[in-house]
DNA sequence: GCGGCACCTAGCCGATCGGCAAGGAGACTA
DNA sequence: TAGTCTCCTTGCCGATCGGCTAGGTGCCGC
């Protein structure tokens, strides 16, 4: 947990005006070599040991830098989390916002399916989430992860938000992230793409029967 | 991460002897009062923030103590994380026992059913490590934690831990986990038991179909 | 050959980390 | 009243945290 002191609150206040300085670290997207071996580093450190559980010295001793050499591509850890999250949240954003636009929504299982094969293009990060939810919680990408947390969710049980549709909503959503946790590393994306469609389905499919018994 | 120093080497070399000192940190069971207070804080903050992003400062501030005296309790980390843990993992170790003791072993949605009134009686652990799996990278815990989810998931799918299996196996479990902590505050637990009850038979009824899929 | 740029190092900063020793307040009992 | 026990405080320790400055090296086009 960030301890609130009179300079973290300074830091808050100009985060949003802070300058350019030198290095690329102000330049978001065409990201250098270096800078992409950084995120990957990070990558695998955060899926192992959690954001907190890993330090920038764990990051530059994997690379076999210093510290500082990772501070010229990043200059915050926030800044790697968010460079690390932000393509995939945005892809899934867009995603949603596709679906929410469609106007006959019969059957989400083709939701699922679309959402499945996102986990799979960004398999590395979805696997870190799902053990590591509490990274979603610092301030750079916690309103952005709830946003997008959300509306995956209402796009596959709907936008009403009453209790029995978010528990098989997030079931849907941890059962296949957890299913891909779980995958063995020699399973091909073809096959773990049938199966997790699978899981999701029998899930939705599960949940209508369970609104139907409750309005019936 | 913890950095390996010299002086961690050799705590560990020692761990297993270590001396019993004042206090009743060497106590493992019958907490006093202000031991289990400790440990509620613990679990409000580490659902909140995770293991590694809490720390013995943040538990100490919100009982309005000092850091020695949440020191006086357990004297280190680990032992809050091992005394949070450990009965929970113990519980179902005992489940998972009894329930490989026993000889036919036609479905397992009764296994589903002790799973899902486990979780109940141990709602906010399971909340907390749904989202913090890395805190059980941590020593202390890890082999624990590791054999109790190995046999949980072969309680439900068989010990062949075959690719297919495994899949099921997790996405189960975290589908049950997801489900809890999406719940709403106001839930009440038979409500739970009969919603997540239908999850698990569900995803246990997929796999059976998976598995005669695969076979026929 | 020279300025400029990308990339990295050495070294430091204040803050916070987990952990610990010494001691005191208060209740309870012999 | 003296001794003891529980529970907590003050105050400190070395280590590590994220972050930062100044400086250097090597390659580039000019």
């Amino acid at each position: 947990m960030t301890r609130v002191t009179p300079w973290a609150v300074y830091a808050a206040a100009v985060t949003s005006t802070v300058p350019a300085r030198s290095g690329p670290a102000s330049m978001p997207a065409a990201r250098s070599a270096g800078s992409q071996r950084v995120l990957d580093a990070a990558l695998e450190l955060f899926a192992e040991h959690g954001f907190d559980g890993t330090s920038l010295q764990d990051i530059a001793d994997r690379l076999g830098v210093t510290k500082a050499a990772v501070y010229y591509h990043f200059h915050t850890k926030d800044e790697i989390l968010r460079a690390l999250v932000q393509p995939a949240f945005a892809e899934l954003m867009a995603i949603v916002t596709e679906e929410e636009r469609r106007p006959a929504r019969a059957g989400r299982v083709v939701e699922v399916g679309r959402y499945v094969d996102y986990l799979l293009r960004h398999r590395r990060v979805a696997v870190w989430l799902a053990r590591d939810a509490a990274a979603m919680t610092r301030a750079v990408v916690t309103d952005q992860a709830t946003e997008v947390r959300e509306r995956t969710e209402a796009m596959l049980v709907g936008s009403e938000a009453d209790g029995l549709s978010r528990i098989w909503a997030a079931a849907t959503l941890q059962a296949l992230a957890g299913g891909l946790v779980a995958a063995p590393p020699d399973a091909t994306d073809a096959w773990l793409r049938e199966e997790l469609t699978e899981v999701g389905a029998h899930l939705i499919a599960g949940y209508r029967k369970a609104v139907r018994r409750r309005e019936g």
